[in-house]
Parts: structure tokens; sequence; C-alpha cells
DNA sequence: TTTCTCACA
DNA sequence: TGTGAGGA
């Protein structure tokens, strides 16, 4: 079950986030005050995201470009209730994508994160976590 | 510098 | 959804 609390584990603040899902912050915001997602929180009110989350965020997306809106992605996420401890029940479309996650693809992933935040570097972290994400 | 909330175009 | 204001 340690995959579990990784994978539910709140780790990038919302700039990260916006290059992992290749949304908007007021998207994501948006997202978030229509309870499609939702993020834990520093002591700074910082919005902090998990995979899962990430992983919200790109089912959305994709039905945003499918065209269904708002309530209709609501009828197929599941109802994220209250204070959803962590260790969130898995939707049936998570489920379909969770699978493995090694650990040394984790590392890989968050390392490219932080070299991500570093000017120089671009962006290939997409097509890691496409390749991640498109086994669905 | 980054993110936050709020409110209006 | 985008964008700008004003703060932390």
């Amino acid at each position: 079950m340690g995959d579990e609390i990784r994978r539910n584990m709140a780790l990038f603040p919302i700039g990260i986030v916006m290059k992992l899902t290749d949304l908007t912050a007021r998207q994501i915001r948006y997202y978030e005050q229509h309870e499609l997602i939702v993020p834990a929180r520093t002591g700074g009110n910082q919005r902090l995201f998990s995979f899962n989350d990430v992983e919200r965020l790109l089912e959305i997306k994709s039905l945003i470009e499918k065209g269904v809106n708002i309530a209709g992605i609501k009828q197929v996420m599941n109802p994220v209730s209250k204070e959803s401890e962590d260790a969130t029940v898995v939707s049936e479309l998570s489920e379909v994508k969770r699978r493995e996650l090694s650990d040394a693809q984790l590392h890989r992933l968050l390392k490219q994160q932080l070299l991500e935040k570093r000017p120089g570097k671009a962006s290939m972290i997409q097509g890691q976590l496409s390749r991640f994400y498109n086994k669905k």
C-alpha cells in the first residue's frame, strides 16, 4: 500500500503542475473550485498537488478537449468527498491507469521536475509523463 | 520570485 | 477563461 502513499503525497506547487498538465493556473484553480480536485495546502495557503491530483487534472483536460463541461466531468470523476483522507478511493478511471510506478521512475521524475525549475533545461518531462499516463 | 484571492473585461 | 490588482 506504499504506492497509495506516494501517489497521494502532496509534492508540487501549482507552477510545476502547470507544466505537467499543460493547464493554466487559472484553469487548475477553477477546477478546484468545482471540486474536481482537492489539493492540500501549505501553511502559507499554497496548493500542493499529488500525483493523484495531476492524474485527475490530466483526465479533466482530456475530457475538456472532448467538449465535456464541468457538470459532465463531475459525473465521470469520483465524488471527492469531504476531508478526503489522503488515502482517497481510487476512481475507476485511475484504476485503469494506476499500476506500475517504481521508485526508480518516481525518483527520475522528481529529479527531472527539479531540473525543470532551472532555466536552461527545456521540458522533456512532457514526453516522460505522457509515456506514463498514455498507457491507458 | 511565486502563488493567492478577488473581481471585471 | 484571461488578466490585473494588491498581499503574503
